[in-house]
DNA sequence: AACTGGACCAACCGCACATAT
DNA sequence: GATATGTGCGGTTGGTCCAGT
């Protein structure tokens, strides 16, 4: 990293961010595309530091960003996910296109650890409450082998997905470990992932990448590796449309962009798919989405800014119209 | 109408790690 | 190798909104 000129101590602004600092911020990336953000604020004129100007970028003001309420699909995502990597966010967020980890972590810490320490569930082992709060030695037993538990499950995963191995049978764990559902009920509509197209990202496994069990751990979109997502360089940008392209990664692993995440994830309770394709989930999500704060001014406001998607690039509604072009760097830039 | 407490969420903080000098 | 700087991540905080009293 080039060493920054030495000197220049500004007061920073801190707090909310104004439509206007917005706006420069929006703006010099559109220009310069984003690369040094300790420089970011210098030459945006914003009174900002770089590491404020990135967070704001990341988890606002990006294009490719969906925002509203999570779908059930996304939470059953979390969930099991979270029951395999802990509180790694961003790891988990990788897996949400669209979510950053920020979300992500307030999702989990608003609403989700509440849901599930009212089923009885422990949010942090995944485990009964119950058993969680036995006896204090059997308690600490019990933490070791949940998170044994849990990485188990995550190299189930791995195996299945990358085909290397027979699906192998479901873990011994007590089903409602595992099993969420809305009415709190293990239903057969839980964990009902299909048409969700997370299926297509996990032909992007990594085997490598996640050390404690070679889950699928996607660059989270706070990670540079986002930026080339957002480029269409990586899986991410391919993961919305019924016409993911065919993976043949070196994980041999082939992606099936339209079947359910079962056929991934054998040992998942799935049940009845109401939506058989991710274009049908799509249409869910656009129903869902909450106003844009951002598009509101960016894109009335960036008339020039237009965001040019590829089929799957963007699913999520209120950027279609819009056209960023990403170079191949991840730096979007006026077309 | 005023107050209060909880929920939500954007932003900050501190740390760890990577990398340039 | 030591140091400075940039970046990313997870935890936490503080402000705002809203429902209940």
């Amino acid at each position: 990293m080039a060493r920054r000129a030495a000197g220049q101590k500004k007061k920073l602004k801190r707090g909310l961010w104004s439509p206007e600092e917005d706006d420069k911020l929006m703006n010099h990336i559109a220009k310069y595309g984003y690369g040094c953000w300790s420089s970011v604020p210098k030459l945006a004129g914003l009174e900002r530091c770089g590491k404020s100007c990135r967070l704001r970028w990341i988890n606002y003001l990006r294009p490719d960003l969906k925002r509203g309420a999570f779908s059930q699909e996304e939470e059953d995502l979390i969930i099991h996910l979270h029951s395999m990597l802990g509180n790694k966010w961003s790891q988990i967020a990788a897996q949400l296109p669209g979510r950053t980890d920020n979300e992500v972590k307030n999702f989990w810490n608003s609403y989700i650890k509440k849901k599930l320490r009212q089923r009885g569930i422990d949010p942090a082992t995944h485990k009964p409450l119950v058993e969680a709060s036995s006896s204090s030695g059997r308690a600490a037993a019990s933490a070791a082998s949940s998170r044994s538990a849990v990485f188990i499950d995550a190299e189930l995963i791995l195996s299945s997905a990358t085909g290397q191995h027979m699906p192998p049978p479901p873990p011994p764990v007590p089903a409602e470990s595992y099993i969420y559902s809305s009415d709190g009920v293990a239903s057969e509509a839980s964990l009902s992932l299909s048409g969700y197209n997370q299926t297509a990202d996990l032909g992007y496994l990594d085997p490598d990448a996640l050390q404690c069990g070679g889950v699928v751990v996607l660059p989270s979109v706070s990670s540079s590796s986002t930026l080339n997502s957002m480029a269409g360089l990586s899986p991410a940008a391919t993961t919305t449309t019924t016409t993911a392209t065919t993976d043949n990664n070196s994980n041999g692993f082939e992606s099936t962009p339209s079947c359910s995440a079962a056929d991934q994830l054998p040992w998942l309770e799935l049940g009845t798919t109401t939506s058989g394709c991710a274009a049908a989930v799509v249409d869910q999500y656009g129903a869902a989405l909450d106003e844009l704060k951002w598009s509101d001014y960016v894109f009335d406001g960036y008339g020039a800014v237009q965001y040019q998607t590829t089929p799957g690039q963007c699913i999520y509604g209120d950027s279609k119209d819009a056209a960023v072009q990403f170079d191949a760097h991840g730096s979007w830039c006026l077309n």
